[in-house]
RNA sequence: GCUCCAGUAGCUCAGUAGGAUAGAGCACAGGAUUCCUAAUCCUGGUGCCGCAGGUUCGAAUCCUGCCUGGAGCACCA
């Protein structure tokens, strides 16, 4: 916020150097402005200088002597220094942090929010779990950060859709079928064989058990497929449920089976061979993604006759360039890194631009309790569920220790941590910090205080707390716009962790409600910014803002 | 063997476009509450930024090679 202002400043100042001859404008937008790490530095640091010596061939002093002087000319500077090998070191006058209470009292809920993405639509796949069983833990990971990624880019302006991509035919579901009739006919107490690699969980019981109540023994005869459909619609169900649970919703369902009713796998193909990058060999039809940059051919194809994942794959993303998205995100577990490029393959070969679509790969979640890793398997249902994950820590702290970590780093869970309710654990120190400011607020209102936003009792405000808090208020606009461009949820959360630091740290020091009236009114419009910004960054991640504790 | 990701303090991790003397939390030790929520705060010290080269005014960050750990490398999804 100030800092933008500070670049136009500074953007100002070198075009007047341009004309006075000072230095040249091939320089033009290669200097950055930064926020200096110590506080000597000034509040903020331009390289402007070393940059321009670079391409100039001149010595940086020389250059950033004449951007002082036009710097120190604008009203909010109060100094400029020339600092080290040469950074230029702008102090401004401390009136100007004040200036961004007033911003976010008018915006409100909606401070923070940007349209730098405006008229862009954007479509963000996530989970696409199938309805084989309950969420597991990955699943989890992979819902939070979609669903997170979705609000981030909602927030800078795109239109966003969330999309849900699933099965439900196929050879997973005929075994979830089989696994569910053998599970029914047990119950009844008749001869049954179970699947060799059927789904063994307790939810295959209750579907069972669940066909029992309403039918009793009439299912007996019933095809494979009405367990099927059954099992599919009970676990779809409970995913929604479990969904839901952590405040997750989503706009669209896309079908995979839908592509091969109306033939769409098969036009793929027609359209590649088409191309001539289509062969046969060994019966199976291969694709020839050496062409594009892949190690090997693919198999799209099988001799059986059953296409692979590669062929739906690639025509559900031509569905979605048809649909007409400027920019696709996929959410996937690492586990299919080995499946991207060949999709983009195969898009690309198809001639779409494959550059509009953004795959996050995260890596996996381990759960540790005690100290010690908590051991799953998937296949022997031993796999914990989001559901008990929710029961045992809530949906506030798995949806904070989803994000906690860049998607590139594994997660270790720690179950402890999640439950702890002390400054050990970050999420209470955050959403404590907002309560706290809520009851400041609630408290002032007993006593008839109110907060003022009069440049005079502002003016109250020297503290350095005050300062660092109002600094980071006015970076917020700018941390949510980045973070929504590099899909990166974790930086909200260690700013809101940072942001509740330095609260914490000013109320312990500083009494809020005081007898001056001036001074309680200026650290009133304080709280509420910082209790505002706290408020939205929790809502961002999709996290709760309790206003008692 | 090949691809992708990671390697930063005792532990878990940040480090946005390359910036000044490398950051936080936890753990450990000591201290703070007649007063707005102590679910809090303050004070303590730690680093061959995996290794070796290169690029340049300047590298944890970019390039090359290597080492270690993880995820993959199907006519499974």
């Amino acid at each position: 916020m100030i800092k933008s202002q500070i670049k136009e400043i500074i953007d100002h100042c070198f075009t007047e150097g341009v004309e006075l001859g000072y230095w040249s404008k091939t320089v033009a937008g290669r200097y950055s402005i930064e926020v200096p790490k110590r506080p000597g530095q000034g509040d903020f640091s331009t390289n402007f200088a070393m940059v321009a010596a670079g391409i100039d061939k001149r010595k940086p002093r020389d250059l950033a002597l004449p951007m002082t002087e036009l710097l120190a000319r604008h009203p909010m500077v109060e100094r400029v220094e020339i600092a080290g090998p040469g950074f230029i070191n702008l102090f401004l006058h401390k009136a100007v942090w004040a200036t961004v209470l007033a911003p976010i009292f008018e915006q409100g809920e909606n401070f923070g929010r940007s349209e730098s993405g405006r008229g862009s639509r954007v479509l963000v796949e996530f989970v696409s779990a199938n309805p084989t069983g309950p969420l597991s833990i990955g699943h989890g990971r992979n819902a939070v950060l979609g669903d997170t990624i979705a609000r981030l880019l909602d927030a800078s302006g795109y239109e966003v859709q969330r999309e849900y991509y699933f099965n439900d035919s196929g050879r997973q579901m005929r075994v979830l079928g089989e696994s569910a009739r053998a599970r029914y006919l047990e119950l009844l107490g008749l001869p049954s064989s179970f699947p060799e690699d059927g789904y063994q969980g307790d939810y295959i019981y209750e579907i069972a058990r669940s066909m029992i109540e309403e039918g009793g023994d009439s299912f007996i005869d019933a095809p494979v497929d009405i367990f099927k459909e059954r099992a599919q619609q009970a676990i779809f169900t409970d995913i929604d449920t479990t969904l839901k649970r952590i405040g997750i919703d989503f706009d669209t369902y896309f079908n995979e089976h839908s592509l091969y009713e109306d033939g769409r796998i098969y036009r793929v193909v027609d359209q590649l061979r088409a191309k001539g990058l289509i062969y046969e060999k060994e019966g199976a039809t291969w694709f020839k993604a050496s062409e594009f940059g892949q190690e090997q051919d693919r198999v799209f194809i099988k001799n059986t006759g059953e296409p692979t994942y590669r062929l739906p794959d690639i025509a559900y993303h031509c569905d979605k360039f048809e649909r007409g998205y400027d920019w696709m995100i996929n959410v996937f577990g690492s586990d299919h890194i080995a499946t991207v490029p060949d999709v983009l393959a195969g898009v690309r070969a198809l001639g779409y631009d494959d550059s509009r679509i953004t795959v996050v790969l995260y890596q996996f979640v381990t759960l540790f309790r005690e100290g010690r890793q908590v051991k799953m398997s998937t296949r022997k249902a031993t796999f914990v569920t989001v559901d008990e994950l929710v029961d045992e820590v809530g949906a506030d702290a798995l949806r904070f220790f989803f994000l906690m970590r860049k998607p590139d780093n594994l997660i270790e869970f720690d179950l402890d941590l999640a439950k702890k309710q002390s400054q050990e654990n970050p999420v209470y120190y955050v959403q404590y910090a907002h309560a706290r400011l809520c009851s400041i607020e609630k408290m002032a209102a007993e006593q008839g205080a109110a907060a003022s936003l009069t440049q005079q009792d502002l003016q109250r405000l020297v503290e350095p707390e005050e300062y660092a808090l109002l600094k980071m208020l006015a970076e917020y606009p700018q941390l949510v716009a980045g973070a929504a461009a590099d899909l990166a949820p974790h930086r909200i959360i260690f700013y809101l962790i940072e942001l509740a630091g330095q609260f914490h740290g000013f109320y312990n020091k500083h009494k809020v409600l005081t007898d001056d009236r001036t001074l309680t009114g200026a650290r009133l419009a304080l709280c509420r910014g910082v209790k505002t910004v706290v408020h939205n960054g929790l809502k961002l991640i999709g996290l709760t803002a309790p206003v008692s504790m």
